[in-house]
RNA sequence: GGAGAGAUGGCGGAGCGGUUGAACGCGUCGGUCUUGAAAACCGAAGGCCCUUCACGGGGCUCGUGGGUUCGAAUCCCACUCUCUCCUCCA
């Protein structure tokens, strides 16, 4: 959520901002009309409040209370219609300008290039060499299917399409992959979390993805007697919303917290995309780095975070570069966003495995995260940011399409040994 | 699922319907003392909103939302959450 006050003190700041996300800045002008009526309304009706806690406070000091109060009793009665004439639009004056600021994006940052297609998206820096193949490289699912490791017609049959089952070895190298991010995340000094992997309506609201991703999410209608409960499509949900409604002290900043979880997404307005193989599923797995921080240096942990998530291709050895997203591919919550992507042979082409992202204080605003500088400053509210470090299945098809053998087998980093239990897939589908 | 108890400031914990924005303790911060620290003593601290250039002024806030009353942390209602016991289970 923007912040009412930088709209109310530089509307052109907000406008131009906005702009550059392709989006209509008449909200502006709404919500400062709306907040100069709701302004207006609460000085009435608290200056009306003032007088009646006068009459009020003089009855409790009066020797006789019970006549005194007989005798304001008319005067208060007339300041209670006027208190409740004045101050009757409020809330519904809150409630327009929280839902107009609520469907408006964050600022984006300065460095942000302009563009709104991905082709826009301003290229960092690249890591490493496609490997070269002296046979034609095949992709993760072919490989994967080959060796008994990946199944997805069977998935198909459990749950329908963009599911998958992983057997053997392909869920033992699951499993150490998650080992290993999470190793890693601990090392860097992430707090690990077990979160819930259904939240509540408000907690997806407070981490801003009610609005854009609606449609993307899972959910248990509430009823009656349940209140609607959310699949997380991401660990940066309950992980951001940790500290939800709390004040934090300045030494405790920054936060970090890594999650291992299950991410839940219908996929819409994706048919007919990736629809074979692991890139695009229903439910995947995946490790998410989380950042609450302090907002002077939210960019350069912005760096540290996804040198965080980078570095993990690098001890597995895939070829990887980092891309500066632009305005237009930049997401709802996020201010800058860091593409990661890796080398596919199989599709000859590089693909997203990280979005790491600083979201300043829009998502703290939204959720109520504030921090203290010292015992006697002002509450003020943290940046958050995050990314993934990393997901299971994209990385996993990265290891099997560039980790292939002539042979149908396949190589694995010798970083994976200790995690995974074996270094390499042989083409029956045993280890070794 | 059944029965009961409770929700007060960073924490613990008081609180006859009328100077209780809230005693007391702990913790925090600033002093005094000390070479320094501890202890002791003195003092200061909640949050949100409106208004003001500023000093300041005003409103709201004792789980949430309503109600009663001239006046509610205190009374009533609903909801939420927590705890205990039973039941059930991983």
């Amino acid at each position: 959520m923007l912040n009412l006050e930088l709209l109310r003190r530089e509307p052109d700041h907000v406008r131009i901002a906005s702009r550059r996300r392709g989006i209509g800045v008449e909200f502006v002008d709404r919500v400062l009309e709306l907040d100069r009526e709701r302004r207006a309304a609460l000085t009435a009706a608290e200056s009306a409040k003032a007088e009646k806690n006068a009459l009020t406070a003089e009855i409790s000091r009066a020797p006789d209370k019970k006549a005194a109060a007989a005798e304001l009793r008319p005067k208060i009665a007339a300041l209670d219609e006027r208190i409740a004439a004045a101050g009757a639009g409020v809330p519904a004056l809150e409630e327009q300008i929280a839902a107009a600021l609520s469907e408006v994006p964050n600022l984006l940052d300065r460095v942000v290039p302009d563009g709104d297609t991905e082709a826009l998206n301003v290229l960092q820096r690249t890591w490493g060499e496609p490997p070269a193949f002296p046979f034609a490289p095949r992709a993760h699912w072919e490989i994967g299917e080959a060796l008994g490791i990946l199944d997805f017609e069977r998935a198909a049959k459990l749950s329908g399409t963009r599911f998958s089952i992983l057997r053997g070895a392909g869920a033992r190298l699951s499993r150490g992959l998650a080992h290993f991010f999470l190793d890693r995340a601990a090392r860097n000094g992430y707090v690990e979390i077990n979160p819930p992997l259904l939240v509540s309506r408000s907690t997806m609201w407070a981490t801003g993805q009610l609005t854009k991703f609606s449609d993307q999410m899972y959910a248990f209608e509430g009823d009656g007697e349940n209140e609607a409960l959310y699949l997380i499509p991401t660990a940066e949900v309950p992980l951001t919303a940790l500290h939800r409604d709390e004040i934090l002290a300045a030494d405790s900043l920054p936060v970090r917290y890594t999650a291992h979880t299950p991410c839940f997404r219908k996929e819409a307005g994706a048919a007919g995309r990736d629809t074979r193989g692991l890139i695009r599923q229903h439910q995947f797995e995946k490790v998410e780095l989380v950042w609450l921080t302090e907002p002077e240096r939210s960019f350069d942990d912005l760096e540290t975070l996804t040198r965080n998530a980078a570095g993990l291709l690098e001890e597995l050895g895939l070829a990887h570069r980092v891309m500066l997203l632009c305005a237009g591919d930049t997401g709802f919550n996020a201010a800058k966003t860091y593409d990661i992507e890796v080398w596919l042979p199989g599709s000859d082409a590089y693909r997203e495995v990280s979005s790491c992202s600083n979201c300043t204080d829009f998502q703290a605003r939204r959720s109520g995260i504030r921090f203290r500088r010292d015992a006697k400053a002002k509450p003020e509210f943290v940046h958050t940011l995050n990314g993934s470090g990393l997901p299971i299945g994209r990385v996993l098809a990265a290891l099997l399409e560039n980790g292939q053998r002539a042979d149908g087998g396949v190589d694995l980093s010798p970083v994976l040994h200790a995690f995974a239990g074996f270094g390499s897939i042989e083409p029956d589908g045993s280890v070794r």
